[in-house]
DNA sequence: GCGAACTTTCACTAAATACTGAAAATACGA
DNA sequence: TCGTATTTTCAGTATTTAGTGAAAGTTCGC
């Protein structure tokens, strides 16, 4: 390796590589207060961080995991749509690379949330609502109300989002630095 | 129970349960996926559908769980600022009520995930970027540019969220829903 | 300052979730 | 069609997270 063959380069690489692994940990850490898989997260940092695509055996390494770890996680993200597969010419190896633009990422998490977890919760609260709108006790006229005010705030949200995520980031982003103003 | 004595009543009560059950049920599992203790988010629904204030082993019998796992997540709770403590006079328990507010709840818990997960998510961005600041080579310039697009957006997302909830409900709903048009 | 009502803590256990690694399946070139 | 490179699966295990319940702590009226 010609980086070590200089002491500076050297140093610089030991930093550089410390850093991305801040990264990756951290990034980890957060995806999983999000209640997304540690590991998940820790692919999708990495990916995010190296410019090139990598194989599932590359990530093996740099993540220190069990090949079915990997492998299972790197299914989830291109079902996510968050990164893609790639075949290079000649090789029968599969490669791996993140989306890379943060406005697309951003809205490939908005749409997958919404359809894994916001539109059946809308689905759930309507359904309650439903089992209850034939009765008429004053505890069922109060969950009734509660159900309702919460379906159609998340509706509200839902509508919003979509909206967001529909646009280019190229009118939003102006849009949201005028608006901090 | 004078539920009981009328047949009509006592299906209706049932249907009712069944209703909040399901509701209380599946806002647990929603909770869940968004990175919140199940527990915690069913005490929360609850909380949410039951007019009056529970006290812990009211809280305890409707959800069949132990007192120190009512109690932990009850406390959670008002840490998040999602339900508050309420005495009546006269009486030493402590009783328990949510904010049933769909706009101030939905206010609270972006301003406390913002400040337990986007603000330390942010810091961490920019102690990586400062890290890498003084680095020269590609990689340590593509990761600077990388994390630094990510910090950027997550720090405008995070003055968005700010702005919102400072306003109004009754100026930002109707903004809104002329927004869906 | 005693004792009952109530709250809090925490060592232990249970449950859920994530990970491993090796075997099976698949894809592909020769 | 065979052999090998690669991917996929999954039973078993490890780790993490959540929950229990009883004991200790607190508060307050008397």
């Amino acid at each position: 390796m010609e980086k070590q063959a200089n002491p500076a380069n050297s140093a610089e690489a030991v930093q550089l590589a410390a850093a991305r692994d801040e990264f990756v940990t951290q990034w980890g850490a957060i995806g999983n207060a999000w209640g997304i898989n540690r590991t998940m997260a820790q692919i999708h940092a990495l990916l995010i961080i190296t410019p090139s695509a990598l194989t599932t055996d590359e990530v093996m390494e740099e993540l220190k995991i069990s090949r079915g770890n990997a492998h299972t996680n790197l299914r989830e993200l291109v079902g996510w749509g968050l990164v893609r597969s790639v075949v290079r010419k000649g090789e029968r190896k599969e490669y791996f690379e993140a989306e890379k633009d943060v406005w697309k990422m951003f809205c490939i998490i908005v749409r997958e949330r919404k359809r894994r977890e916001i539109r059946p919760a809308i689905h759930v609260l309507k359904d309650c609502i439903e089992r209850v709108d034939d009765l008429k006790s004053a505890e069922a006229k109060s969950f009734a109300t509660q159900t309702k005010a919460l379906c159609d705030f998340m509706e509200m949200a839902d509508g919003v989002l979509s909206k967001v995520v529909r646009s280019e980031q190229s009118s939003i982003v102006p849009w949201a630095l005028k608006f901090l103003k």
